[in-house]
DNA sequence: CCAATGACTACAA
DNA sequence: GTTGTAGCCATTG
């Protein structure tokens, strides 16, 4: 489907690939997609990938590692649960030892 | 086709 | 070091 959620599918397949208890940024997908400047299209993709059951959006944070998209999740803490429950330490919507627990989309596992 | 929106990022003051 | 503005790209109206 050359259609419009090819991009979307893109970021989908990134996104799948973030290992559990792992998270990644919006700027590592959009780089590694080719498109750097697109990464509020990728946050844009997020919001289609409600739809997608294999799609992690919640181990997809802006580059600060900020929850800035846990409104989307339906409740406000939905995205901080989910992340908390992989392990990670969530404060003030904002992950702990981001740096540490940050993974970036690799060609070869 | 034009205008507006958005889960971003980088630069400047 | 914090705050504000600009740029970018894809989707939607």
């Amino acid at each position: 489907m050359t259609q419009s959620t090819d991009f979307f599918e893109r970021v989908y397949a990134v996104v799948r690939q973030v290992p559990y208890g792992k998270v990644t940024t919006y700027g590592a997908i959009a780089r590694f997609l080719g498109a750097a400047k697109s990464a509020r299209t990728v946050g844009y993709a997020m919001n289609a990938a409600h739809a997608r059951a294999d799609v992690p959006a919640h181990r997809v944070v802006n580059r600060t590692g900020l929850l800035t998209g846990k409104h989307h999740f339906g409740g406000i803490n939905t995205m901080q649960q989910l992340l908390e429950a992989e392990g990670h330490t969530i404060v003030d919507d904002q992950i702990q030892n981001f740096e540490t627990v940050l993974w970036q989309p690799t060609r070869c596992g």
